[in-house]
DNA sequence: CCACTTTGTATATTGGTTAAACTAAGTTTT
DNA sequence: AAAACTTAGTTTAACCAATATACAAAGTGG
């Protein structure tokens, strides 16, 4: 059924509104939201006591005065609850306890042996159920559990496929929800990424982004007006299997010429040469060491990255690209091959507003867009399109 | 400014989610729509009051009784105005008068012989006026200009860049605003041929649709949720300079191995054997009659679009693609070679809910769609998102 | 001390949706 | 054919959120 108007619609753009106007901009009075809004002053201080009542707003002192009365301060109460954020990796796990605006109080890790379900599922339980333990007494507690997996996952936090897992139609969300009782939320790997770093890392005041995760594998999350965009099953962004050789490599997806057969960890049992290493922290670190071979390896992968970017760059024309990811700590000998591609393959208009920047948040951008996107589920999210 | 929430606000989503319910589903009753949209009774009633007040709505007589007093049938009246549709191509002009629900009333045609911006401003303006004079008497008039065009358009209607045509940063909105001053609407020519389809051709309930343009180069228009995706700076789309070979043919735009260059009419210019025709009607009349070179040259134009379409797949994961353009027209050949290389190398996921078709307008979906986005503007188009 | 500013609250009004009762106009049962 | 039932659409009164306006609170500056 579609969405129609009543009061209570109104009421919930609005509150909607000005929590996150005060979620953004701290040091707000109800004044300036009132100007920034242009909603009218009674109504910010109706909606204003009602979210003092529900603790997610708090008064904190007065301000500074320009003339007349001194404004009456407003925050927003990021530690009125807590949520987690968790990345499921090939080898590890790794969760975060933030608080409703993506600090962390808490990260843990745990090293995966197996990646059977059953056991994974075991010790992600573990991981949350101490993590639950440890977050401080707030008046909402731990209001949401966001996890980023490695594989497809569809609208009701199905895991699809995971191949690097060797998972198939895992009811991932409704296993933990059973278990926990705290709404959560199952994304893609690189579509958390990408909230992670819209939100907390490069792209504040962006409203196309895209997150490139060059790891074991690519994967893109694609960011859309400001909200992330899933396709229409949920799994959209798997442009690791793009072709950029039409008859190149086979790869095992039964295409050929992938493009992360090229720039991704795979590209290292292709590589033309010997290498000196088949890992990619040892390879940085040789190359650092000045190792030709490696720093040669990461040239030529930076440029089939660029290659990839340009296809992406064409097609979304975002404003920014992020690349995250395992790899993205090879910046140093990626980032110049890369942008030169770029620079040489994309249409003029296209370079104009765009910026291509590494990950600032590195590994953990994942696990707290994961976390982010738990909170912001929580707090809700209410508003009109003309 | 952001937006708020109001009663105004309120009445403008309810009018036009029933304005759009009936627009959408002829032969309803206020009673039906009051089911099909949540709204109560009255208030379907009074907001049909003022439709059909605004003569937006026509009451069709009784309807068949279920066991109860008769319904009164509403129609959507298609012709409370008109709009014109146009596509500016590199040799014609071709324009449709439609009614506001993309029936065609008129349809004309202009041959350009010159594209300097000028002259061809000067046709426009020409074929405009004539079409507007021929449009029936209505309650509205013509409310809108819709104007499809081979290049990259921003936000305010200005042709930012068009090779064929030789165009940079041409104000084409602002200048026929001033000399009809009528609501005018400019878009990328792929954009609107998807719109076209989506609304008239085989779209109808697709909420994630990407229409392919194949002709002298390759476009893409990218409907995402039911609405235009237009990027950053509203040219996203420009997917013909994907590249689909890193180390393939230079192309006129800086890249290599576009895919433009392998599955467009620029093709031509480089196939490996002596082609009988450099047209693309007379290559289809001589494959039809059986021309062995002629129709090798589409198989392996179909088995390239597919390999473009499978990157497009895997990024956009749409529920149906619509193949348009000039080259459409050669679906015979194109169509088993593209049909099997998607097969081959799409994710399995990908293919579970995807249909692959081509274009039921032909090259009359951009001028339709232009049409449609005139008409939308016109009828406006408020709603929620949760 | 007084005029002026700015912040935030209280009050009456406006205007939209809604539930419930009602009228209108049919069909089915007896 | 009368009575009972169904369905369509309208009328009425109530509700409630935002708003304009007036007002109280709390500052600044001369």
């Amino acid at each position: 059924m579609k969405v129609t108007g009543d009061q209570a619609l109104v009421k919930k753009i609005n509150k909607s509104l000005i929590l996150h106007t005060i979620r953004k901009h701290p040091e707000l009075s109800r004044a300036r939201i009132s100007e920034m809004t242009g909603l009218n002053k009674a109504t910010v201080s109706n909606l204003v006591a009602e979210l003092l009542e529900e603790q997610l707003v708090l008064e904190a002192g007065p301000g500074e005065s320009s003339g007349g009365r001194k404004p009456l301060i407003l925050h927003f109460n990021a530690m009125a609850g807590c949520v987690v954020g968790m990345e499921l990796r090939v080898k590890h796990l790794t969760a975060v306890l933030c608080n409703l605006n993506g600090a962390v109080l808490y990260e843990t890790e745990l090293p995966l042996d197996q990646h059977d379900f059953p056991s994974v599922l075991e010790n992600m339980k573990t991981m949350l159920t101490g993590l639950i333990a440890m977050a401080p007494t707030t008046h909402y507690g731990v209001v949401g559990i966001g996890v980023g997996v490695p594989g497809m996952v569809d609208e009701d936090g199905v895991v699809l496929f995971a191949p690097n897992l060797s998972w198939e139609k895992v009811h991932l969300r409704e296993l933990l929800e059973e278990s926990f009782s705290i709404p959560v939320i199952i994304d893609n790997e690189a579509n958390s990424g990408a909230l992670g770093e819209l939100n907390f890392g490069r792209g504040e005041d962006v409203r196309h982004l895209l997150y490139v995760s060059a790891g074991s594998g690519i994967g893109s999350g694609i960011i859309i007006g400001g909200e992330l965009y899933k396709g229409s099953r949920g799994y959209a962004g798997e442009t690791g299997h793009m072709c950029i050789e039409a008859e190149g490599t086979p790869c095992s997806c039964g295409s050929r010429g992938c493009w992360e057969l090229y720039a991704s960890e795979k590209a290292y049992d292709l590589a033309a040469m010997e290498l000196p290493a088949y890992h990619t922290p040892e390879l940085i670190r040789l190359a650092a060491d000045g190792n030709a071979a490696a720093r040669q390896q990461f040239e030529v992968m930076g440029s089939y990255l660029g290659i990839g970017l340009t296809n992406l760059i064409n097609g979304f024309n975002p404003e920014l690209i992020v690349i995250g990811g395992a790899l993205s700590d090879a910046r140093k000998w990626l980032e110049g091959p890369m942008q030169q591609v770029v620079a040489e393959r994309t249409l003029p208009y296209h370079k104009q507003q765009l910026e291509i920047a590494f990950s600032t948040l590195g590994s953990r951008a994942t696990m707290i867009g994961a976390g982010f996107s738990a909170a912001m589920h929580f707090l809700g999210h209410t508003r009109v399109m003309v």
